[in-house]
DNA sequence: GAGTTTGAAACT
DNA sequence: CAGTTTCAAACTC
């Protein structure tokens, strides 16, 4: 946090970058917008989150005068970037394809990330690092939430700068003329990055562009997308970056994919014939590279890296959403706590581990096509199954003593309050017009009002 | 721990 | 797109 607010805090003494930063939660957004900041039009901010700072495996030259100035802590990854010197004859495609960027930037962004594919000499290689999904990154996030979001964490940093100065700074970057930024490096020829201002704004479904790369090709721009694993992302802009046709893979390139992004919870795994990469592998379908598994031929790890990204991206051609939490929390509009495919249990009832849903702690919806379904809100047999039965795993492990577990005090009907409430405000907000990050915040607030309350009625309760 | 059951993913 | 096969996890004994 203190990251984030220092960097808030820097962008506001400059007082002429658009940059700003976000927790963990916007991660993909960020990887997404590939953060461009326009600083006095001389140079450019450019940070890729999980590729560690210039000296830390990636080693960027050419017309970087300053490449890799890591401004920040550990946390933040950033690159400052200066565009080609004006008499630096532009390399063959990146103005001949400036109206058709290929690869299309969130609708956050103001910029088009331009495929170099054609000038056919790009390449990445070494760009060591690992993902961290803790701390902040460095966004080009609409400065205007940035500032709600971050007023909200630290009060102190709403004195001078109102979100109208941030506003003007956005608005300052999106007057800015084209923006081609040339990302070379050394060791294996120049990796070119082109940026174009966008004149528009995308429509939710707009689709990446990219004649060259079918992986971006199919993927759907808008929140589907941005729910994807950090370590999916990181492949993805992978294979944005480099531009081989038929791979979209360098095969020199070292991982991104290294996962801090959830070592810590990870089950392992025991597959055995499917090298762990298909999605049959739990840690590849949660797009996490294994380790401490138990499973035989193992190609899911940073020694197999061409392997894992061909896998992904055969997973993706194949459906685009494949890495996209099963549980609804991926789309926007989408209803949190429901399975987004639904389940097609024949035999369990769906009151076994092997129903996606009931291993969710969901209820069946309508988009399952069960037979048989006894996982839903009035079924006797979960009402006993949740509360009553010893055996059951649904709430097992938060099965406690009732005279000495205050958690005894969170009952379905507690539950199922909060969750009212939590509805509510989110259909305040999207009654009242409000921006995704205003309603999150709301619905945040409201949560820690229940939790507060919650935990009053605890300790009246123990105290009694 | 071995064998069986199950349903998602992959394949045809 | 439906039917079949493969796969790994969940479950049972």
């Amino acid at each position: 946090m203190s990251c984030l607010k220092e960097q808030n805090q820097r962008s506001l003494d400059n007082g002429s970058e658009t940059s700003a930063v976000y927790s963990s939660e916007n991660y993909v957004r960020h990887l997404r917008t590939l953060d461009v900041n326009i600083d006095s039009g001389d140079h450019t901010d450019f940070s890729v989150p999980g590729v560690m700072p210039h000296g830390s495996g990636g080693e960027w030259s050419g017309y970087s005068r300053e490449a890799g100035s890591s401004r920040m802590d550990h946390h933040c990854t950033n690159y400052r970037f200066y565009p080609p010197p004006h008499d630096a004859e532009p390399s063959l495609p990146q103005y001949q394809f400036a109206t058709h960027g290929d690869f299309v930037l969130p609708q956050s962004s103001p910029f088009h990330l331009m495929n170099p594919s054609l000038a056919n000499n790009s390449h990445l290689s070494s760009l060591g690092g690992q993902w961290s999904s803790e701390g902040p990154v460095h966004s080009n996030m609409l400065s205007g939430e940035i500032y709600d979001a971050v007023a909200s964490i630290c009060p102190d940093s709403k004195d001078d700068h109102g979100p109208e100065s941030y506003r003007k700074q956005e608005t300052m970057a999106e007057l800015m003329p084209q923006n081609q930024m040339d990302i070379s490096q050394s060791a294996n020829g120049p990796l070119t990055v082109y940026l174009q201002h966008l004149d528009h704004q995308l429509g939710e479904n707009a689709t990446l562009l990219s004649p060259t790369c079918p992986l971006l090709a199919c993927l759907p721009l808008g929140p589907t997308t941005a729910s994807f694993p950090p370590t999916i992302w990181s492949s993805l802009v992978l294979l944005a970056l480099d531009t081989a046709t038929t791979t979209c893979l360098h095969p020199t390139f070292h991982s991104l994919s290294g996962s801090l992004w959830d070592s810590k919870s990870k089950k392992p795994c025991n597959c055995t014939k499917s090298q762990c990469l298909k999605l049959y592998c739990d840690c590849f379908a949660n797009g996490d590279v294994c380790s401490n598994c138990n499973c035989i031929n193992c190609c899911n790890n940073n020694e197999h890296e061409s392997e894992r990204y061909k896998a992904i991206k055969i997973c993706l051609d194949r459906n685009p959403e494949a890495f996209r939490p099963k549980i609804g929390n991926g789309k926007l509009g989408e209803i949190k706590g429901r399975h987004n495919k639904g389940c097609n249990c024949k035999r369990s009832g769906c009151l076994k581990n092997y129903c996606e849903c009931y291993e969710a702690k969901i209820m069946c919806s309508s988009t399952c096509k069960c037979v048989g379904c006894r996982n839903y809100e009035d079924s006797p047999e979960r009402k006993t199954m949740v509360w009553d039965s010893p055996d059951t795993t649904f709430y097992k492990k938060a099965k406690c003593d009732k005279d000495k577990c205050p958690l005894s005090c969170i009952t379905l009907d507690v539950v199922e309050a909060t969750c009212g409430c939590l509805l509510a405000q989110a259909e305040e907000a999207e009654k009242e017009g409000y921006t995704l990050c205003q309603a999150e915040k709301m619905i945040l607030e409201e949560f820690g009002q229940c939790l507060t309350q919650i935990v009053r009625s605890i300790f009246k309760s123990t105290s009694s």
